[in-house]
DNA sequence: GAGTTTGTCAAGCGTTTGGTTGATTAGCTC
DNA sequence: GAGCTAATCAACCAAACGCTTGACAAACTC
């Protein structure tokens, strides 16, 4: 016995272009993450994401400007996971934790750089938030160690931070476990969080 | 006026089993480096080996099979460019650098590394190289700093090592310099170096 | 030198791919 | 409620893809 609906909700509508959008774009997320850019295929896209698949043609210029789109939205989206106020070592630690758990746009970052040839979609909100770490480690590790240069340990420390699931097969041989073991996850982050701590004193 | 050849110089013979092999590995080894597994066209990598395109069939079990083989290949030679006898720091200079000028085998590792499924070729010869690695590390920095997991301190370096190569677009916006510019790579194994330095004190 | 094996090639086959066309209908305007 | 706009769909298309077929010629065997 449906009673009579005055005012329909907005989540019952059957066409809403916006959340439309955000579906293809997650749904591109998730399968770019999956296989890259070449192994994705839009057909499984629209498919994950519950549409026809012209619509991805629709709202976006075909494959290319799908995956610039997509790849813009999670550059700032990542941007806004800097949590300023506790040590560099500590952030760190957090920071490697929620890259492992959260594979997906570590994988995006990773493609993306394999076959970058130039061009960087959402590329200046992640060099923005980067260059806060980078303004942290010249002050509480540049002091004391004027002969490193920050940005350059910047980039080796979120290297090292993403390398198990950038390079599972090289942990699975050398560390004899799954780098996604929610264990070893821990462990791990915290070794790289023991690093950084070295290079603080 | 050419002279009869009274016995075919090994050169000169028009079928070469073994030499079309490796010109076919070669050509798989290029194009797989450049566009990945699923970017990687049969077409093109006959054209870059000059041989038909069905020899890679006729010599491989398909594009699977020649990526394995040539993957498997390439692992093996990698683990040959260890050179022991230095200090730690050094041989991670010169590490960095050989990667960094050769970003071939760097990027294969990475194109693997996101599509491992479980199943890595020509691992086992990786492995072993890597083991020593550990073992030197473990010797000298683990005994002042038992705190450290030295495959975990292991796989750091070598994905930091890398980092230019498989992360070119953080680099060119944060330190505004090309990832593969002579200077910018001396720079970036140095201080791969002196991080490996500051840990061994 | 005849005969067999094997390395090489040109052409084509079936499938999948990214993209498009034209129709259909929900939702808005008045 | 008529009319219009924009969101959505089913079906299709040309091109590119990985792979195979069948012919043939170099090299080996005796």
């Amino acid at each position: 016995m449906p009673g009579p609906r005055r005012s329909p909700k907005p989540q019952e509508r059957q066409r809403d272009p916006e959340r439309t959008r955000q579906k293809i774009l997650d749904a591109a997320a998730a399968e770019f993450a999956q296989h890259g850019y070449a192994g994705a295929r839009i057909r499984a896209i629209a498919e994950r994401a519950g549409v026809n698949q012209q619509l991805l043609s629709y709202y976006f210029d075909g494959k290319q400007g799908l995956f610039r789109a997509m790849t813009e939205q999670w550059g700032q989206r990542q941007a806004e996971i800097s949590e300023p106020g506790t040590s560099l070592s500590e952030q760190l630690r957090r920071y490697t934790l929620e890259n492992l758990n959260n594979p997906d746009g570590v994988r995006i970052l990773a493609w993306s750089g394999l076959q970058y040839d130039g061009e960087d979609p959402g590329g200046e909100a992640r060099t923005a938030m980067l260059a806060r770490g980078v303004e942290q480690i010249a002050e509480q590790i540049g002091r004391d160690n004027p002969d490193i240069d920050p940005a350059c340990l910047l980039i080796m420390l979120m290297a090292a931070s993403m390398a198990p699931t950038t390079m599972p097969q090289v942990i699975a041989g050398l560390c004899r476990a799954d780098p996604r073991d929610p264990e070893f996850v821990d462990h791990y982050a915290e070794q790289v969080a023991l690093i950084a701590r070295k290079l603080e004193e």
